[in-house]
DNA sequence: CATGATCATGGAAACCGTTGTCAATTTCAA
DNA sequence: TTGAAATTGACAACGGTTTCCATGATCATG
């Protein structure tokens, strides 16, 4: 059963299995797409397994910390979607938010070269495209 | 003298050259690091040349959609820095917001290559290295 | 199973960066 | 010089997010 991988996953997080966290959790898997806090705030209201917001706002903060999601910035908001655990980049489209993983040696390459040529002591780098994605480009 | 550049700059922004526009621009002249509309009131502020600080958040976004400023996001805000007119990335010290700016074409290639092998219209990209530069990394 | 120490929840209020409002002021082309 | 149009700035409003705190759930332990 899902919840059963739900739970545990949320339980290597170091969180407890509580149902608002797995109903948030669930809810993410399977998403090709970004989404907000208020979103899926919104979502859930519909169906019978509601979540305060407060709650999804701190959810998605404990997940994202345990590295199960990535924060994809947005225009005055943050998004958030289910993620590997290994460094990635992301290609986004902005017309329907989705989201796909890029690894990318040739940017590592780059960011090390850079560093060591400034002196600069590297904490993290971010290397994200925008556009439209093959179905949106279409209409 | 000095002004006279700053002013040809607002103008050819589509800007009126104003003293409170002049001097926000003149501020940010010659700064290594990005600063936030908040801090540049504030700092201001003590000066004999005070803007108010709905001006400088004005200012600030008229100057970026100019190209003029570079906008660079920061924890739950934004700050601007002066920049050059032609694409380029950042490496960005998290000690002390000094922003240096890269060019690489290693960067544009990745983003061609990936972008059209998965048939995504590319309207922006993003890439930028975070961590200490060479004088903060040595205290 | 019970049980309680600890952690989690959620509605409401507070926060904080930012933007809208609007009357007064400034700019600049004519 | 002048007046139409742009700009300013104090203030209020906004919107996403966080804090508060009393209530409720979880789970290691007995």
């Amino acid at each position: 059963m899902r919840d059963a991988v739900t739970s545990e996953a949320l339980r290597e997080a170091g969180l407890r299995a509580t149902r608002q966290r797995t109903t948030v959790l669930d809810a993410l898997r399977g998403r090709p797409d970004a989404i907000t806090a208020q979103e899926l705030h919104g979502e859930l209201r519909g169906t019978g397994e509601p979540v305060g917001l407060t709650t999804v706002y701190r959810t998605l903060a404990s997940l994202a910390d345990a590295g199960l999601l990535d924060a994809i910035p947005r225009e005055g908001e943050q998004a958030f979607r289910l993620c590997s655990d290994d460094h990635h980049h992301h290609l986004i489209c902005e017309a329907c938010n989705r989201v796909d993983e890029l690894t990318a040696e040739e940017v590592e390459r780059w960011v090390d070269a850079v560093a060591s040529r400034r002196g600069f002591r590297v904490t993290g780098h971010r290397a994200d495209i925008f556009g439209l994605c093959a179905a949106c480009a279409r209409s």
